[in-house]
RNA sequence: GCCACCUUAGCUCAGUUGAUAGAGCAACUGAUUUGUAAUCAGUAGGUCGUCGGUUUGAGUCCGACAGGUGGCUCCA
């Protein structure tokens, strides 16, 4: 009898051939079969049903289990075909396009691309949840086979799936691998691994449906997207629905209207942000800390005009390479003028305005330039995907020996900023050009190499670890790109530190450096938030509108309980208001209880009740607005606190 | 811009098979003077997104457009 040696997790043993894997694996241990779905053999994923011959080389196994990253990417995997073969059999002529599992985006588990006979909806989504459902309960096996390619193409030509041949052809080998479900139309063409029955698919949900345009060419057709999710267990989709509920809940649309901080009117155009008083001080207080820190290192401040003549953007190269975004000349006396996209060309108009010394150098020119950009309408989005928004812009001109000590204090910069609001977790990508890659590269090959250097160089020396992204650069400099994630485990991308040989170049900056020769500066483009709309809405949602102390519009709210205390109330918040504190009182005839209710539901930090009691002994009760009632003090105590809180912008 | 869905009072939403608009909260007025997340009563508030069509009759059916939402492409 023939047989063959696997290693399973360390053990050996000799097995009579041929096995299946599941069976080799039931040799060892039957408990860690019934959680596996499929297997890593000799370090390939492979199916539980892939048979194994004899052999004389030792077969190594591990187990893809259910509650492992890998094992979940073969659930959702599973599940979007799962979905395709439910499909197949509700609306037959339907054609296949990519079904992909997603494990990096929150927000589902997998998608697939369809062209079915009619247009699908959203009601279409219960019914064929309900069909999966029931295939799943079916126990259907996948089965996997290896096929010649051309009689692969062959069998879908036959079933006229043009999108499917198109994608064989371009991917397959000699031989295609195809995947069919027992009892079902459906066939794709498919890697693996998969679950070894639809049975171990018990957790699923379809979530939504959109235009997805094929291999994501906008050029290409569009076709329907299924979004969907599945998880091992209901416990975990249910703690994920759970999660999606609370992530609506920090919804910067919706906690933008009820705590009256923005709001956008098709009156006055789709992406245009109207900033209401409350917002107001919010962005005042983040410019206020932005202000700070720029003045401490020593960058100046600039204002420039919202308009230019077409000509500069012209000599800027915006007219040849993103017009697109602009909006449309207008015109006076027969002069061109667009409104600006960008800040930089006018802060290389001021360092252009006169001739400049090594010793001037770095120039660096900071200002919160508002510009506008011709988005497509559906890209819009609340606060964060705007047509009109102000950058937190700066761009600084310096020498090449000075790269390195600009970059260091811009990521040290960036650090202490994101810190002060509580973002822990600040996540640095370096993208520099890839190699032997022609994407029209500007700038020589020596400036290249110096200034990625210098940006990895910086990153080493403040200690930051980062992703390394090579290609990613843009065609005229390397950069550093700050990302962040929020309280509820969101990553934002924000702001950029980026190296641009093209723009000095295209106005000619120059210097004179010491040898009485004309030089060309570096010119590093750098902004913490990107947009401070945008960055308003991330803050929104991350504090869920609870902004702290130093942010929030209204820090203390002043409640009377009956209408005699109001005189020492309106006393006590003018106290507060003389010592710099926003205030707000309530003297409307309602009980204390709605009054905190009030005052609650608009994320007030703190409350103070007031009563005959706190009359006659001259003191407040503090209410905080997480830990409730923390007691009775004197306004001194309480100032000292807050006081404290604000200076320190504490969280 | 493209695909799907949505649009009724400031906000959140009802409005059955077509018969001249309804609630709660908010606002305002009055009563009440209250001790840690909603006191009671009253008043006011809407060309049902816009335009057109079908119909004796349209918030309801059909069409176009606009805006919004989720995505795609793009992107701060």
């Amino acid at each position: 009898m023939s047989q063959l040696v696997v290693n399973f997790s360390g053990n050996e043993r000799a097995i009579p051939a041929p096995v299946t894997v599941a069976g080799a694996i039931k040799e060892f241990d039957r408990d860690v079969l019934k959680k596996t779905l499929a297997a890593k053999v000799n370090g390939e994923d492979v199916d539980l049903n892939k048979e194994l011959s004899a052999t004389d080389q030792i077969i190594s196994i591990e187990p893809i289990t259910a509650d492992t990253r890998d094992g979940l990417e073969v659930i959702r995997h599973s599940a979007a075909h799962l979905f395709a073969a439910a499909l197949l059999d509700l609306f037959p002529g339907t054609k296949l396009g990519v079904g992909p599992a997603l494990m990096d985006d929150p927000r589902y588990g997998f998608y697939y691309d369809v062209i079915a006979p009619r247009n699908l909806t959203e009601d279409d989504l219960p019914v064929i949840e309900k069909k999966m459902k029931a295939m799943a309960k079916q126990n259907l096996p996948y089965r996997r086979e290896e096929i010649e390619k051309a009689r692969v193409l062959d069998i879908f030509a036959e079933r006229d799936e043009p999108l499917k041949r198109e994608l064989i052809d371009e991917k397959a080998g000699d031989n295609a691998s195809i995947y069919y479900i027992d009892n079902s139309e459906f066939i794709d063409f498919c890697l693996g691994p998969h679950v070894p029955h639809t049975g171990k698919l018990k957790a699923f949900k379809l979530l939504a449906l959109s235009g997805a345009y094929w291999k994501g060419d906008a050029a290409n057709q569009q076709m329907q997207r299924i979004y969907g999710t599945a998880f091992a267990t209901q416990e975990e989709l249910d703690a994920w629905t759970k999660q999606r509920e609370e992530a609506e809940k920090r919804d910067h649309r919706k906690l933008g209207r009820e705590l009256d901080l923005f709001s956008i009117s098709d009156e006055f155009g789709q992406g245009l942000i109207l900033w209401h008083p409350k917002g107001g001080i919010i962005r005042n207080e983040m410019e206020r800390l932005l202000r700070e820190e720029l003045e401490n290192r020593g960058y100046s401040f600039v204002y420039t005009p919202h308009i230019a003549k077409r000509d500069l953007w012209v000599t800027s190269g915006h007219e040849g390479n993103y017009a697109d975004s602009m909006y449309s000349p207008t015109s006076i006396e027969d002069e061109e003028y667009r409104l600006k996209p960008m800040n930089c060309p006018f802060h290389i108009g001021i360092y252009k305005s006169s001739p400049r010394s090594y010793r001037d150098l770095p120039q660096r020119y900071s200002e919160m330039g508002t510009v506008y950009r011709a988005e497509l309408s559906g890209t819009l989005h609340g606060i964060m995907r705007v047509r009109g928004f102000s950058v937190d812009d700066a761009h600084l001109f310096v020498r090449p020996d000075q790269v390195h000590a600009e970059v260091v204090d811009c990521l040290d910069f960036a650090i202490k900023v994101f810190e002060t609001y509580g973002f822990d977790n600040v996540k640095f990508e370096l993208s520099v050009r890839g190699d032997a890659e022609n994407k029209g590269y500007l700038g020589a090959d020596a400036d290249w190499a110096q200034a990625e250097a210098q940006l990895a160089s910086a990153l080493d020396q403040r200690g930051i670890s980062y992703d390394r992204i090579e290609g990613e650069a843009a065609f005229y400099g390397p950069k550093i790109d700050i990302k962040i994630e929020d309280a509820i485990g969101r990553v934002w991308q924000l702001g950029t530190i980026q190296l641009d040989f093209n723009l000095p170049e295209r106005f000619e900056l120059e210097y004179t450096a010491e040898d009485n020769l004309k030089h060309r500066p570096f010119m590093i483009h750098r902004a913490l938030f990107g947009s401070i709309e945008r960055f308003f809405g991330v803050l929104i949602e991350h504090y869920a509108g609870a902004f702290p102390l130093w942010l929030a519009p209204v820090q203390v709210a002043v409640l009377p309980i009956t209408d005699r205390i109001n005189d020492y109330a309106l006393e006590i918040a003018g106290r507060l208001k003389g010592a710099g504190f926003r205030v707000e009182t309530n003297t409307k005839s309602d009980k204390i209880g709605a009054k905190i209710r009030d005052a609650q539901m608009q994320k007030v930090p703190f409350m103070l009740i007031l009563g005959d009691k706190e009359l006659e002994e001259g003191k407040i009760a503090v209410r905080e607005r997480k830990q409730g009632d923390i007691g009775q003090m004197s306004l001194e105590e309480f100032l000292e606190t807050i006081t404290q809180q604000k200076l320190a912008r504490s969280l």
